[in-house]
DNA sequence: CTGAAAGCGCTTACAG
DNA sequence: CTGAAAGCGCTTACAG
């Protein structure tokens, strides 16, 4: 069985491969009957456009592309996820791409496959930025600071969940903080951790010197360094902020391995509101980013540039989501 | 600023665009200072093969179509990760489909964008199926029993699951046993009740009724059903083995609200070994069915039949992981 | 309203 | 070893 091209269907309803095209794509353009008939007989042979001519011939794909580092972890699911919904509906695809270094996302930028691209990958030099700009494909960064004619950028309120942070673990009464950082160089672990500190400063705590630990928003890593900490010997702290709920986790189990009650002796405040962040015992009182929005927001953005608008900036605002992992001193 | 294209480095480069080309793909038939120059203007200006022209006139695509339903939940990202990275490797590039209906895969099947296809969808007609083989693309099917010249599927042992489950839970001690059934009409939820039943009535309890529940694989679907159950009087088993791990931990949540312990009250089993497991209090015990390693097996069997090798049947083993949810009685 | 022609960018026989 | 030509399947001016 052959594959049914558009010629096919010409030939078989003995119409120019025009005006087969036009009766399908151009309904206006040709007389109704011509038009029943082409329909008639593409669906009697099953046609299907072969959509590498199309595109080839179109000079666009009606793509997305969507480059991340991994698919693991409830942010990339939800983010993708969404996205594949949100450009569905617009009659966008997408495609995810793994990035693996530099030159992949040039090349997958440059191969005329991709109208736009959403690119999730917080280590690019400005350099590199720079040279995707240069195809002139619309680019939507997230978690990068990035603003141009044609490229757009999804950021948290990292600074004002920092902030809010040491505000309700102030207000708890708590006196000796411990903060778990993200990832060096993650402009939101950093922001985060500003916020925090700027909150403790501004409300008194000028001098107060806060341990940090590096939990690479990993909940194994978090639990590593936390426990490590505590068999060093030093004091607990009575509440921890951590740059993401993975760590917080982390923290827990380390923190109740090690015979402390969260949150009677130490509360535990995270930040994302994961799906775990219900789950675990006692359930995780947490910063919630709404990243649970950034797929759709992302879509439509993308779709935005691609229809030509000018690039901006966009910040995802977040809430306190109080649980039982914090407790009033 | 132009897209460069083949042409444009043959011009600068003082050659053909057939010599153009084989410089870049054929090296062998060109001379070698030719290729060299060829290469070095291609560089020079960053010329990207166009895909859409390479796919046209190849009348292949080097890649795989993902057919799934949605992409959230750990099954999902693990199966798109581990594609991702396996087919990567051998040159091909993966596109997640989101399905809709029949009609929308049987578009993308036809439209020429993909060399082969990993369909994760439970409840496609027979009809259907045949269909999508219709068009002569390799086929590999998850959770659907169905083997041919250019098909091939991967399941997993469930019947054999059940077994394991029923003979752990009777080594146990335990009498009185109730199921929280997966989703009806899905193959693996029959296939492990069907054994956890078959090896119950093999070890003599030939005539005890065991009470299912409907927990349709999820964490609230099964803490509801579960609920009920209690509150309409009913007097408690003694073991529960869930369809799947998050059914499982929405009994356990619903057990532990009305008051019952977990293990020391009730044992609880459950099946697929996801991350949560470990996390939850107590750590699950459960039927590790290996469904991390499906995306890896996928990717390198649609790879095999594209090869052209011939459709067949994988299944994959699975084992007990023994935590705490479970206790001698 | 319809069809012949051009061309999107590419690769591969084929002739020289 | 190199280049002119054909053609993958499609759509869109353009002429009729």
């Amino acid at each position: 069985m052959g594959i049914t091209t558009l010629r096919d269907v010409a030939r078989e309803a003995g119409v120019s491969v025009a005006t087969a095209s036009n009766a399908l794509n151009n309904p206006s353009v040709v007389r109704p009957e011509t038009r029943k008939l082409v329909l008639e007989v593409a669906a009697k042979l099953a046609y299907i456009p072969n959509v590498n001519g199309q595109r080839l011939r179109a000079r666009e794909s009606r793509t997305i592309g969507l480059f991340v580092r991994a698919m693991t972890g409830e942010y990339y699911c939800a983010l993708a996820d969404q996205m594949f919904r949100a450009c569905q509906e617009q009659g966008y695809e997408v495609h995810i791409c793994m990035v693996v270094d530099t030159r992949s996302i040039l090349k997958k930028l440059g191969d005329r496959t991709l109208d736009g691209a959403v690119i999730f990958c917080d280590d690019l030099e400005a350099d590199a930025v720079e040279r995707m700009e240069a195809y002139g494909i619309p680019l939507l960064f997230l978690g990068l600071e990035r603003e141009g004619e044609r490229t757009s950028c999804i950021l948290y309120e990292s600074e004002t969940h920092g902030r809010m942070a040491a505000d309700y673990l102030l207000g708890l009464g708590k006196k000796r903080l411990l903060h778990i950082f993200g990832l060096p160089g993650n402009l939101d672990s950093e922001k985060r951790w500003i916020g925090f500190r700027e909150e403790l400063r501004n409300r008194g705590m000028k001098n107060a010197k806060i341990p940090v630990l590096y939990g690479l928003f990993e909940r194994a890593s978090a639990y590593r360094e936390m426990r490590k900490y505590l068999l060093e010997g030093h004091q607990p702290p009575d509440a921890i902020f951590a740059a993401n709920d993975l760590s917080a986790i982390g923290c827990m189990a380390a923190l109740s391995e090690m015979g402390y009650r969260v949150p009677e002796d130490v509360s535990v405040l995270g930040c994302d509101d994961i799906t775990l962040c219900e789950y675990i015992t006692p359930a995780l009182t947490t910063i919630r980013t709404n990243f649970w929005d950034t797929g759709t927001l992302a879509a439509d953005e993308v779709i935005r540039l691609i229809r030509g608008e000018e690039g901006r900036t966009i910040r995802q605002s977040g809430n306190l989501v109080i649980r039982k992992s914090c407790k009033l001193s």
